[in-house]
DNA sequence: ACGTCCCGCCAGGGG
DNA sequence: CCCCTGGCGGGACGT
């Protein structure tokens, strides 16, 4: 049996000579893509308040007609070529594009708001969609699972389904990506790629155990579904540990975008990944096509949903099928822990235990103790409805603008930041006042006599060494900051992948004397397109017009400061006054090197401790060592102000972070109430933080660093607290670990990462550590791994920094 | 020729 | 036993 063959033969031709009559020559021969004919654009609006309105009456209304909505379209569209061929064939034969299960599930949802209002629920019976959209029924299932993964429906019974509409997509998504990040995607995708790039399969061991190691950490992530609190799945029968491929394949799907760092995920990697995790066993060819086939109907329900948009990755083995994340950023862990959606494996596949409701039950909520008294779910609900209330105020379903600007503002905080300590006006009054008005008991005054700028090079930096060496900065009033300063030549090698920014003030060293329009050099990959819709277009816009080198510094430094008076109480944005010298150059050349300043804890912690919830959080960070590290260079204070290193420029960067704001975020409230848990909380910021640290050269294009917002930052901590687990390898246990904290005062939250070498060499030999922590192009061995914590407890993953680097390009269709 | 993916067989299982 | 579900993959369509 084969697929009947379509009558395209005739419709094709029918087309082709009816198109010409209604629009001349021009048109093309096929309706295509010819949007006035989406039913669900302009019309959708419409079609969705009167299906919002009235679902049955309007289903009874269409099924009298002969026509339903999607064919209503139809009908207009080839109305006239109805006309002029005279005969009924019945609506023009629909070519294989009008049956694609996108389109269907642009009609399935046109029935549905996207937002139902929570008192009247909408359900969903199959039977009537079946009919009203003239789709057989496996096709609906099809859309049906994709939402359920996302937990848009929910299935009652029987032909029965529950429409939620995206109110539980926040949740859900940050469940996943959650999820996502537990499973350690990142790693498994840089593994299939680093794999993919050393030429097929050299029949070796240490492949496998590689994989072994990487997959085979994900624990028993194999067959689980992840719920929500309030969206579980009724019918156990669908709880059974089948049937649920599709999905769970849907979610560990949108899971990977969530996690990697440019949204983009191909599919031969997703497939991949969904592959080996079920099984390491060797790529079934057809195991893999089947997959492929799989991904393909899951991602066009996903972009019909909006959340991903098709586009072409093009590497040097060429172009390749892939998808890219167009859904709403994924929120930080904002969420009462108690609410928070909780990841659970209701079903071990192997075990013939069917995972009872109670199973489920105790995997949605982890029961400490007395806090199940939340599961009552009329609490639940209460406080979910805040929660979502809250929501969208701040942001989330409708537009992910405000995120997006924030985003935009952390950027341009952090490249103002950095640029601006060069071309600082700041007087010491302005810096005191400023301290003074965010925290004057947590920061120390600045030195009442600042020191004048020292201009020759610091004898503790090797200035012979044409590669840099980290540096560790004491931070001038507390003496425990710290910076490192970076390779340049990373800089330029590295393919960066702009997520839709266009920043390019940042390093490159072979380029020199590049005045403006260098976005041009810096930008080439782009998925930026026509997303005209989308708010931080604007944003990106003006900062890439603003965002020149030549930019005055007095624009620079009086945007800092407005910016500070804007969140006087939320962020303390202190800057170093930098001695005049390293400046000027700066200005019409990109610094070349760059010093990464790591924020320390100088507050007195008094305001954190204050707060009773946060005691836990607190205690933490004594788990942190402010010992210098391997390799970085202990300097006191008072040489901080010169830092001149032959033919290298310091942009020191030093985000501080108010007591007062980490009170206020909720976020840390949050990561402190789940600080016994190795979960790690995404944040929004985290792409900013991958994107800086990809340009910059610190980490590869594609690896991505995640990000977690913590109460405590911890500038440096030496050894085995923060080395975890490690599937044997021993490459870790003496690694020291160097972490990183950012604050970003729009966003009210901070984050840290942290770098661990995996094969340290000369503890003392600052260059040893260098070719530890970035790549060297040569060095074999030195693969550092990344890892974060938003805890204090250990949790090291086993990344893979040396990546082999790819061009990178992303196209549209 | 290859990327996409429609179509529907058929097995599993609930009612 | 009927029918809902949904895994699965052949092979058609599109480019």
């Amino acid at each position: 049996l084969k697929t009947p063959l379509k009558q395209a033969a005739t419709s094709q031709l029918v087309l082709t000579e009816r198109q010409p009559d209604c629009q001349p020559l021009t048109t093309p021969p096929k309706p295509k893509e010819t949007p006035p004919a989406d039913p669900w654009t302009p019309t959708s609006n419409l079609k969705m308040l009167i299906s919002a309105a009235s679902p049955e009456i309007r289903s009874r209304e269409q099924r009298r007609q002969l026509s339903d909505s999607s064919s209503e379209v139809l009908q207009t569209k080839h109305c006239l070529q109805e006309h002029l061929l005279g005969d009924e064939y019945e609506k023009s034969q629909p070519s294989r594009k009008e049956k694609s299960l996108g389109l269907l599930c642009h009609k399935f949802l046109a029935r549905y708001p996207d937002y139902p209002s929570p008192s009247q629920k909408s359900y969903i019976c199959l039977d009537e969609v079946t009919e009203e959209l003239h789709v057989e029924r496996r096709r609906i299932y099809d859309i049906v699972n994709v939402l359920e993964s996302l937990h848009m429906v929910s299935r009652l019974a029987r032909n029965r389904y529950v429409w939620h509409g995206r109110h539980n997509l926040p949740q859900t998504l940050q469940a996943l990506k959650k999820v996502g990040e537990e499973n350690k995607y990142i790693q498994q995708i840089q593994m299939i790629k680093k794999r993919e790039y050393e030429h097929e399969f050299d029949a070796d061991g240490e492949r496998n155990e590689e994989v072994a190691s990487s997959f085979g950490s994900s624990e028993q992530s194999e067959m689980s579904f992840v719920e929500l609190p309030g969206v579980e799945f009724r019918a156990a029968s669908v709880n059974g540990r089948k049937y649920k491929s599709l999905r769970v394949m849907s979610q560990k799907f949108v899971m990977l975008f969530l996690v990697s760092t440019p949204q983009i995920v191909s599919l031969e990697v997703a497939a991949k990944i969904l592959i080996g995790e079920d099984q390491l066993e060797d790529l079934d060819k057809s195991k893999f096509k089947t997959k492929i086939r799989r991904l393909y109907d899951i991602a066009n329900v996903l972009s019909s949903l909006k959340l991903i948009k098709k586009v072409h990755v093009t590497e040097e083995r060429g172009r390749k099928p892939a998808f890219k994340w167009t859904g709403p950023e994924v929120l930080p862990n904002t969420q009462d822990t108690k609410l928070e959606a909780t990841s659970t494996t209701c079903s071990p596949p192997i075990s013939e235990s069917i995972p009872s409701k109670e199973q489920c039950s105790k995997a949605l909520f982890p029961s400490k103790g007395k806090q199940n008294f939340t599961r009552h779910s009329s609490l639940i609900k209460l406080v979910k409805s805040i929660e979502n209330d809250r929501r969208k105020i701040q942001s989330a379903p409708t537009s992910p603008v405000k995120i997006s600007a924030s985003m935009y503002l952390f950027l341009t905080f952090l490249l103002e930041t950095s640029f601006s300590l060069f071309l600082s006006q700041m007087t010491a009054e302005e810096m005191q006042m400023k301290c003074a008005l965010s925290s004057p008991e947590a920061v120390p005054k600045p030195e009442p006599s600042q020191q004048p700028a020292l201009s020759q090079p610091l004898g503790v930096c090797p200035a012979s060494h044409s590669s840099v060496s980290p540096v560790i900065l004491p931070h001038p009033q507390s003496g425990v900051s710290y910076a490192i300063y970076l390779h340049p030549s990373q800089a330029h090698t590295v393919t960066t992948y702009s997520p839709g920014f266009m920043l390019q003030p940042l390093p490159c060293a072979n380029v020199t004397g590049i005045k403006s329009n260098n976005s041009k050099v810096f930008n080439k990959i782009t998925t930026e397109e026509g997303d005209t819709q989308r708010g931080p277009d604007e944003p990106t816009k003006s900062l890439a017009a603003e965002e020149r080198p030549e930019m005055k510094s007095e624009t620079s430094s009086q945007r800092c400061l407005k910016r500070s008076q804007v969140l006087p109480e939320n962020n303390l944005i202190k800057r170093r006054k930098s001695d005049e010298e390293s400046l000027d150059t700066s200005l019409t050349f990109f610094p070349s090197g760059y010093l990464i300043p790591l924020t320390h804890c100088t507050h007195g912690n008094k305001a954190e401790c204050s707060n009773k919830e946060k005691a836990g959080v607190c205690s933490l960070q004594h788990t942190a060592y402010s010992s210098p590290i391997t390799g970085v260079i202990p300097m006191p204070a008072s040489e901080l102000k010169t830092v001149n290193i032959p033919a290298f420029h310091i942009t020191p960067l030093n985000i501080m972070l108010s007591p007062n704001s980490i009170a206020a975020a909720p976020v840390l409230s949050n990561s402190c109430l789940s600080s016994s848990s190795t979960s790690s909380a995404p944040n929004p910021s985290s792409s900013a933080l991958n994107f800086m640290l990809q340009h910059i050269g610190l980490i590869p294009a594609g690896v991505q660093v995640p990000a977690n917002p913590v109460l405590q930052h911890v500038p440096v901590s030496s050894q085995s607290e923060n080395v975890s687990h490690s599937s044997g390898s021993t490459n870790v246990q003496e690694g020291k670990v160097i972490e990183f904290t950012f604050y970003s005062p729009i966003n009210e939250s901070n984050f840290v990462f942290s770098l661990q070498p995996s094969a340290p060499k000369e503890p003392q030999e600052p260059q040893a550590v260098t070719e530890n922590f970035f790549r060297t192009p040569g060095g074999p061995n030195t693969e550092p791994s990344l890892s974060a914590n938003s805890d204090g407890t250990q949790r090291t993953s086993q990344g893979t920094l040396h990546i082999p680097q790819r061009k990178l390009e992303v196209s549209e269709d």
